[in-house]
DNA sequence: GCCTGCCTGGCAGTTAATGCCAAGTAGGCG
DNA sequence: CGCCTACTTGGCATTAACTGCCAGGCAGGC
């Protein structure tokens, strides 16, 4: 354990997120100039690119950890669920590792009222589709297999991320008054619920 | 009619994009600088930025056109049909009515190949999600309406462009060797159909 | 044939991001 | 305790995508 190194650029690092967070909210995130940030984070310009490779991953950095945890739960869910089911088990967790509710809010915010952010959100998100779709793949019964089952997985995580997505951004532009968890299972009884 | 200027300004535009989508071809699109293009398009590269706004444009800067003939097209479905069925007749008008396939699997793969330009062409769709929100809601029966309606019609576009995606990635994965409709049904069936 | 108006190109400047190198500091070792 | 090594930091220069500004040119109307 190289301590002291690591403690503290653990603590720089979250000193810089705050402040970089923070800006954001105060003046948007194309007005907040990587210069501003690292002059009040107290940290050189070149420092702070070093901890955080590029300008939005001061918002969604975090999401590579997330994403290897939503594979890792999905693959453990019990063999004879369904792959909607086990996908679903993996949201969940994923609901409760994030942020705190209340900065979880002010980044969905923030990411779906700009464009460049919700655009890299997105590419990140599309890195965990294509991971999970061999975990789905695996789950699928290779029955009747009518569509290729490649085919299968894929529009099957394509189409949960499109509900999470969408119950995301019903969840932030209601404030968080409603449970994401209840909203993501409203979009998805909208599209697979007939009649 | 403004004519000769219309014209040229029509005639430079097409040269640009041509260039742009040969050198992507050539040397990625990461790899191939807005200067390059510009030189060998024969144009300043101040000009160019006055044709299409960023590098990106050059690649899915006709989208926006596509958006509003999609919505058109929706909209004008019998009041009868279902949304989903709707959705799907605007799907069927937008691939005829976009470039050639040729040029269309080239451009297809550009953007499936690189994660920017992937996330950057999501984004634009977005908006015309959002667009096909009211139209879709409009075509949703009153009548239950458990999920609240607006979620309801969110969480059904969200999905058929899910599927529209995926079936892309597919087409362009393949060669285009298969059709891309019959993708698109083959997806949607492994959302919708339970079994 | 001139005048007006739009368009073009060059130039400078901003911002994000990367490479390089010198300087500083933690931690191990004699 | 003092040195050496490893790693990190910060400054400098550079690139690439844009943007604003201004001068000059060319189409189209009079």
């Amino acid at each position: 354990m190289t301590t002291l190194w690591e403690r503290s650029r653990q603590v720089a690092a979250q000193t810089v997120l705050d402040t970089a967070v923070r800006l954001f909210a105060e003046q948007g995130y194309e007005q907040t100039t990587i210069a501003q940030i690292a002059r009040e984070a107290g940290i050189s310009q070149r420092s702070l690119f070093r901890y955080f490779g590029t300008k939005e991953d001061l918002v969604c950095g975090d999401q590579e950890a997330l994403g290897e945890l939503l594979k890792r739960t999905v693959e453990q869910q019990p063999a004879e669920m369904s792959a909607w089911d086990a996908l679903r088990a993996g949201f969940e967790v994923i609901l409760t590792a994030n942020h705190p509710p209340e900065r979880a809010l002010e980044l969905s915010r923030l990411i779906f009222d700009t464009p460049s952010l919700r655009s890299r959100y997105i590419e990140k998100r599309l890195r965990w589709q294509a991971e999970l779709v061999p975990v789905v793949r695996a789950r699928l019964g290779d029955g009747p297999g009518r569509p290729a089952p490649d085919t299968q997985a894929k529009a099957i995580v394509a189409t949960v991320f499109a509900c999470i997505d969408t119950a995301t951004e019903l969840w932030a532009g209601h404030d968080g008054r409603f449970d994401l968890a209840d909203l993501y299972d409203q979009c998805l009884a909208a599209v697979r619920d007939h009649g």
